[in-house]
DNA sequence: TACACCTGGTGTACCGGTACACTAGTGTAG
DNA sequence: CTACACTAGTGTACCGGTACACCAGGTGTA
């Protein structure tokens, strides 16, 4: 056993009376070795309770069995949501399944190095892959790595003719049937208050949205891109209602600027739902408990993770199980939603 | 340059004109070098983009640069909250600035697996530590570690006589101003309804809540310890509102429990404030925005990650500046919490 | 003048694995 | 009986750095 307390394979093959190229033939299931070797070989592996050291075999393989996720925290200093968090459980459980580390970086793009990070986990070789999420309009993460020849997998859309494999959640199916759920309500004019303008999800929804209405035959009454706060929310939300002819039902781009949206409609004298459907997105298990309690979009953000995960997996090589993935959002009806006032 | 794409030391050497180790030297400034070497290595390592390779440096030098944060579904599979994700914001950028990575575990305990993840981390050599989060009463893992030789920090309070370096939150001081609040407002019968009883934190919080009602001459009407979700919160706010001299007041373990509180005692006819105080504890920024908007204990929990983070540094031998942490609650008050009825 | 000492380097073993070339022994076809 | 293939291994170079021993040449000092 080696000094420093840990053991190695020197160590496993001479306690296995074999030679260290027996010890790692065994381990990796390469090249012939006797069952009756084999066995002495993991007995006495146990026995030392060793694990090949993780930055032997990166080194020699050039693999390091790592993939890193960068949180970009496009303006200001980024912080891990709990939409994140959630998609990290579905990463690391994947990825760990089959013996990789999930490696977290928040990155703060406003302060220029976002660019320089890539490159020096690169360099330092520190990982195999990178997984991308929140990606913005015209992106240059993407073409970045792709110079830099580091696999990557986004969560979210790419921009159109974007190579990049990426876990995609069509928004138009669960848009679709919120404004469907509202129209069978009654509802004729619709309004929409989502993420900013550089998101592209926020974008496709808004698109999204706007298709619905129209198909339907639906007014659109408004629509209005902004932060993803409870502050900004509330500021579009009065400005709207204020309009001529304020929409009877809104759509959030999160459930936190819906319940936001309900409390500045309060603070003009609407009820909701009475006055005022409001649909928000993202699930929050808050939204239950409040008054009223939230209709809103729900997103299996973990079972996305697990699939971003396998693309990661299967861009290096992996063979992982096909998971099938057809969209994860849903709408989720509870009580912030119902007909229309009489009369509007 | 390496026909992998990426340059060695060798690479550096060569363009410099030096030996390999005049640039390890200059790297890590270590020995005596001419200014003018010095110069046209790092040129040369500019050039060729050169970082050292992450993991030849951990195999020689048996540091891997990396600190593990395991974080543990003591009952189920784990997830991520948005505490825990506050607190990854605050270890990994403290991190990063020192050149550490953040790698990431989530262990379900109850499939026993947790201390051999712990032994993986540490024979495979991934890890130069672990920051551990939501210690359980009776927790093993301090004494684990220790024995597995691998520097820990508990984010937490550790039991007593247990020497691991933590960052305590003492909740004494938020909990006496939540009593003091709803003293000075002329309540005199108060509840908790906090976590469950195998969390260190959640017992903490509880015995000074018992302490501070005693210590104010206040009635303890109800204590509960059960799961921090929002359906068991609802269940124990019925329970203890049917009671024969129910509270006044309840405070809780988190906001989404004590939302839950507020819509269990509106189906039981009780208004929050007028009928019924209630305070909860985390912050959620949603919490501002319901009816009424929640009075709570706000914690900064991205602050105790880097206090939590330059603990782990310093445990690795790493000076660090240190981070002034006299606890990190406070009372935030808001809305739902006002006078008792009156005759109560 | 001789010796020690400092400066600014060079050469090489080594960290702990894996890959590849190679070999001894056995079975089998010609 | 030899040729050939196959099995079950061994020996060694190498991945990309760092640590340590060593060395040439200049300077200070007895």
């Amino acid at each position: 056993m080696g000094r420093s307390g840990r053991a190695t394979i020197n160590d496993v093959a001479e306690r296995a009376g074999v030679s260290k190229t027996a010890v790692s033939k065994v381990l990796n299931g390469t090249g012939s070795i006797s069952p009756a070797t084999r066995a002495r070989v993991l007995q006495a592996a146990r026995d030392l309770r060793w694990q090949p050291s993780a930055h032997a075999v990166a080194l020699r393989r050039a693999r390091s069995q790592t993939v890193a996720l960068v949180l970009n925290g496009h303006d200001g200093p980024p912080s891990v949501s709990v939409t994140t968090a959630e998609l990290i459980t579905g990463i690391e459980t994947t990825l760990s399944s089959r013996g990789y580390g999930l490696l977290l970086h928040l990155v703060d793009e406003s302060r220029d190095g976002e660019a320089d990070i890539y490159r020096q986990l690169v360099d330092a070789g520190r990982v195999d892959g990178a997984i991308l999420t929140d990606s913005v309009v015209g992106d240059h993460r993407p073409a970045l790595l792709r110079e830099l020849g580091l696999p990557a997998v986004l969560v979210g859309t790419p921009e159109a003719g974007d190579p990049v494999p990426h876990v995609r959640t069509d928004p138009r199916p669960a848009i679709d049937q919120a404004v469907e759920h509202l129209a069978s309500l009654g509802h004729r004019r619709l309004g929409f208050i989502g993420g900013p303008r550089d998101r592209v999800q926020a974008m496709l929804r808004r698109e999204a949205f706007e298709a619905s209405v129209r198909a339907h035959g639906l007014e659109l009454s408004a629509v209005v891109s902004t932060a993803y706060s409870g502050e900004a929310s509330a500021r579009a939300t009065r400005e709207v209602l204020r309009g001529p002819t304020p929409p009877t039902a809104l759509l959030y781009g999160n459930d936190t600027m819906a319940i936001a949206g309900i409390k500045a409609a309060r603070d003009l004298g609407l009820r909701t739902p009475q006055d005022l459907s409001v649909i928000g997105a993202e699930g929050l298990p808050v939204g239950a408990w409040i008054d009223p309690p939230l209709t809103t979009v729900q997103r299996q953000v973990v079972l996305r993770g697990q699939v971003a995960a396998q693309l990661m997996l299967r861009e290096l090589g992996i063979e992982v199980p096909e998971l099938d993935w057809s969209g994860d959002e849903e709408l989720l009806v509870r009580g912030s939603t119902a007909p229309p006032p009489p009369g509007s």
